[in-house]
Formats: C-alpha cells, sequence, structure tokens
DNA sequence: ACCTGAACACCGTTCAAGT
DNA sequence: ACCTGAACACCGTTCAAGT
C-alpha cells in the first residue's frame, strides 16, 4: 500500500522539511522521530533510511541552514565591484546578521545551546575549513589584505574574530527579538555599531584621516 | 540503610560534582541520572529531590561555572588602579579566553551547540542583565566610556559586540586545542590580536598618534 | 523530613516480514 | 530495492513504602 515509491532524493527532503517546522514548532529535543516520519508519511522505520539517527538528521537540517544563507549572500555580493574589498565586508557583515534576523526562529531552535559532546560537523567555530559561511569572510579578508585595503597583520586570525562578532551579535538580536519586538531602528544601531567596529579593526576609515578632536 | 543524612547543600553538590565529571567523560546526552546517583551514592530517585530534571541540573552545572570564572576574574581585576580602563578591559579578555581555555574541555561540553528550545536561563547571549560575566565587561566599558578613556557612542552596544567576539574566539580556541596540542605561542597570537582589536575599535591607541604609512 | 528503588511511560533504533 | 510497523532497549520521571 505504497502508491508510488517517492523518488529518494525528495523523500529526504520531505523528512527534512517536516523536521525543519517541527523544530521550529517544539525545539530540538521536543519532536519525536515518529513526529517526522508521520508529518512526512512514511512509516518509522523508514527514517532510518535516510538518516542514520535523529541528531544526524538535526545536523543535516544545520548544513541546510547554513547553505542556503552563504547562497543567498553569494548572490547578492556578486552585484558588489569586485576591488572594493571593504565595501564588500561591510555588505558581508549586513547581510549574514539580516540573513540570520530574517530566519530567527530557525536559526534560534537549530543553533540553540544545549546537548551533545558528539563531533560537530558544521558547528560554529569561525573555521574557514569546517563553516562555508566563514569560508566567504575569509575570501573577503585575505583578497582585502593582499590589495591593501586592510591593515591587517594576521588576516587569518583577523576572520576569526570578525565572523564570531558578527554571528554572536546576531544571536543576540535573535534573542532579543523573542520576546516583544525588535524594532528596525535598533537593528540598524546595531549593524552601524558592528560596521563601525569593522571599520576601526580594519582601519579602513583612513580615507578621512583628519576628524577634529576633543582632548581627553 | 543510610549511614547518616548528609548535609542537603553538600548533597546538591556532592550530585553537581558527580555529574559534572560525567559530563567530561561521556558529554551531556551520554551520561544518565542514574550514573550521577550511582557515582553520588544516593538511590536514582533522590535525584529529583534535589533537582527538577536532568536539564536543569545541566543548566546549574553552566551557572556554576559562570560564576567561578567570575569569581577568579573578580579577584584578579581587583589588584589593577581603578582608572585604567583600556587596562581592565586588556585584561577583562585576556583572563576571560585563558579562563575559559583552561577548563576548555568542561566549557566544551557544557556549552556545546545542539538541543533543546527550552528558555535558556544563564544562556550565551551577551545581555548584562541575564549574564554576570558580560555585566563585568560592561561595568568597564560603561566606566571607560564616561572617563573619556573610550571612543565609543553607544557603550552598551560595544559590550555586546566584544563580547561576542571574546566568546566565539574561546570557543574556537577550544575547538581548536581538541585535536592535538593548541601551542602557546599561537594562543599568544590570538590574545594579541584580540586586543588590537580591542583597543582599535575603542579606540585607545591615540597615545602613539603617527605611525608612518604607505600609501593607498 | 528525607531516602529508596521498583514500576511506568516514552522514544530512539532495529529487524523480520511484506511488495 | 524499498518500505512497513511491531518489538526491543534504554532512560527520565514518579510514587508508594520505608526509616
Amino acid at each position: 500500500m505504497k502508491p508510488r515509491t517517492a523518488p529518494p532524493e525528495q523523500r529526504r527532503t520531505a523528512l527534512l522539511d517536516a523536521a525543519a517546522e517541527l523544530v521550529l514548532a517544539k525545539g530540538i529535543s521536543g519532536f519525536t522521530v515518529e513526529d517526522v516520519t508521520n508529518a512526512a508519511q512514511v512509516a518509522k522505520g523508514t527514517f532510518y533510511l535516510y538518516f542514520r539517527s535523529k541528531e544526524q538528521l538535526v545536523r543535516a537540517l544545520r548544513e541546510r541552514f547554513i547553505n542556503d544563507l552563504v547562497a543567498r549572500q553569494r548572490a547578492a555580493l556578486r552585484r558588489l565591484p569586485a576591488d572594493d574589498w571593504p565595501g564588500r565586508l561591510r555588505r558581508w557583515m549586513e547581510l549574514s546578521l539580516r540573513g540570520y534576523l530574517a530566519h530567527a526562529e530557525l536559526h534560534d531552535a537549530l543553533f540553540q545551546h544545549d546537548g551533545d559532546a558528539a563531533e560537530s560537523a558544521t558547528g560554529h567555530p569561525a573555521d574557514p575549513a569546517h563553516n562555508g559561511h566563514a569560508a566567504e569572510l575569509a575570501e573577503i579578508i585575505q583578497a582585502g589584505s593582499e590589495s591593501g585595503a586592510f591593515a591587517l597583520t594576521d588576516p587569518s586570525l583577523a576572520v576569526v574574530l570578525l565572523y564570531n562578532t558578527m554571528h554572536g551579535t546576531a544571536d543576540y538580536l535573535v534573542e532579543r527579538s523573542r520576546g516583544g519586538a525588535l524594532s528596525k531602528a535598533e537593528t540598524n544601531r546595531v549593524i552601524a555599531e558592528l560596521l563601525k567596529l569593522c571599520e576601526r579593526y580594519t582601519e579602513t576609515s583612513r580615507e578621512a584621516p583628519l576628524r577634529s578632536e576633543g582632548a581627553r
């Protein structure tokens, strides 16, 4: 009584979609594998034909989240002049933050702190080798440093710092947006501050070299 | 056959200690409540006289971790001149990073990403209102801004950015230290870079105003 | 009052049997 | 080949009974 075996990749996607919705509704430890198979209209055991475990499913969800974000950003960045590195950096920062915020609930539910000590495939740490999102930033910082746009002695360390600044700040905004509305004005202020940090740290703001200074 | 009912606060601590060891050995989802009660020499049910659930136990462990860190830092900061805000900021950053690193495994196991959507009491987000550790930083930034040591238009936003930069960077180092040794030299380089970011962002490095510049 | 541990409920995972 | 769902194993949590 299975009308027509669905194409396998499509079935996998259906399971992922169902899981994403459930994560939003009940949190990671709040939904069961059976919930997922019910929503996807397959038997419980079928789940294990597509995923090794519930935990691996969650990892796949995180990967998909990151990949989607990276794809959207790449598209937006492609339209910028290729050699304006400070501009690309600013845009990457803003897009990342807004991207996280736009999918705040899912991001929140997926990357909540808690849980397991298992190896963390797509885990946070800003290691460009393990994180496609951080890899984008690394490219910008690297190229911008080589072209002399950024005054950084160690570009790959700078990536670590800046990635984490962005990511943590996004977490913070997501958190604030939960109870009660997060005003657009506030979001903009945070983004402006983030960009200021980037500029000062990379010493990009050189172009306007004098700015009068009140003593002490 | 219970020789002498132990003082209750002491029993709670015994359970926490046992749990901390188990978290290190097996990870949060790797140990059972029974493991804890066995290690603490009490019956399984006794656990629920002291904690509402396994999850609440984990939260208590996180709280204890943060509190210990804060206490150690406060002691170290007390010995600095009270009005050298850039110095205090630098020291806070360095102590935080080294503090996390010194207890890397436990930090790692406790704050691993994964798990539940339940409310996050001691959660990361750099909101000084909810995080005693970030509150320390907030005090430094606030006082330093008022005294004119830092050039920040919005000190409380700066706290958010800087706290996350530090925390994420610590996570990164913890991660790196896992497989293979993390050299002292590398740790020092990261700390130096972190301090540089702080100085540039807060515009503390004014004292040495000229630094020759290669054009473009 | 505080502690015990058997019993319960729930869910992740497996597997023999179907098409 | 792919799917099914009953059965199993494992734990978190509860509770009636002890001291």
